[in-house]
DNA sequence: GGATACATGTAATGAGTTACATGATTCC
DNA sequence: GGAATCATGTAACTCATTACATGTATCC
């Protein structure tokens, strides 16, 4: 369901659209959020037609459909915001990642979480910026809460690689240091 | 193939186990970081066991198997978590309710965020205390990062639905003085 | 006339969920 | 003997990805 209330979201705040247009905005801000692709989209839209949730209020150009929330559409989006329990099974590759990286050598366990942090602080940068020219006056009106969300989180994830890579890089220190110690030990002994 | 990585890594790390004992697992600790259930499990562990990047070990009372890691499948794991690109598309409900958010009234909105707030300041509780137990003794080798991750990631959602329910209250309180300003004009006037 | 962007679709495959199905052992 | 737990499996369905497929309008 969550694809169709995306859907039912963009066109009650943005008006009625085409899916070519739905399906840009899924590649920019939305992407953020609800990752889907056109093979996807249009479907899903010629299905909520039939059930009555949008309709195509206008046929132009190049096979163009616009579709407009109706009325039923509007009811279906608030009732699920509002009554359907939201699923919070977790299935994270990042987590999953964290949760590997004992099973690789310290070096490049290092190395990973350098590049996940780097990621992640460009992933900020980006929603920070798509805020930004938001607040120009082109605002859509509903980003705000959802864009503080996503910058929240991959902020999260930035300073948990910072926190990782620290640790495997004092563990590594620490294993050197023994090393060299052992050397010593065996060399004057 | 995350579902797979994940069997691989259990296996690696806390050494053979059957289906049933992996299921259990996935039903706790990996919960917070790759959800499935013993319906992909079984079978999963067939087409790895066809592939040889696990073997049946053993066989023991009511049909149990035990699955071993193997040499290939150890390098497998290690390949894709060094070599594999993560996919980094975003599919989170949490995020579309909170671009959603706006869609519904302001108290409903606030109730949804301090809802938010609630599960997971008990999600991350939850991790707190797995990783208090795994302080004693009890420890497995290498769930420290993917809980530390896993902690972090819930805080961040929590604090936002702080936020985000402050910034509705505020909202909300701006109304009313409006509205109440627009009571006394019109009885005044 | 050719490139680019607009615009919509379908088919095959893979991943994940829900429900169904069965049987063995242990504990009381 | 009955309940609980151990233990494994399959089938139908939904959701998501990748690749294939086609045609139009605009800009240069």
């Amino acid at each position: 369901m969550s694809l169709r209330m995306a859907l039912l979201g963009l066109l009650s705040a943005s008006g009625p659209s085409s899916g070519y247009d739905l399906t840009k905005t899924f590649a920019t801000t939305l992407n953020h959020v609800w990752h889907s692709t056109h093979s996807q989209i249009y479907p899903e839209l010629g299905r909520m037609a039939e059930q009555q949730l949008v309709s195509v209020s206008e046929q132009g150009a190049r096979g163009r459909k616009t579709y407009a929330i109706t009325e039923r559409g509007r009811e279906e989006l608030k009732r699920w915001i509002v009554e359907v329990e939201p699923d919070r099974r977790v299935r994270s590759v990042e987590a999953l990642r964290a949760f590997l990286l004992t099973e690789v050598e310290p070096e490049q366990a290092v190395e990973i979480t350098r590049k996940e942090s780097e990621i992640n602080q460009q992933l900020s940068a980006q929603l920070r910026d798509i805020r930004a020219r938001y607040s120009d006056g082109d605002r859509e009106p509903f980003g705000d809460f959802a864009m503080e969300f996503g910058i929240r989180r991959y902020d999260a994830v930035q300073q948990w690689a910072d926190w990782a890579r620290k640790r495997l890089e004092s563990e590594s220190a620490q294993r050197v240091t023994r090393s060299a110690k052992n050397k010593n030990r065996s060399s004057s002994g």
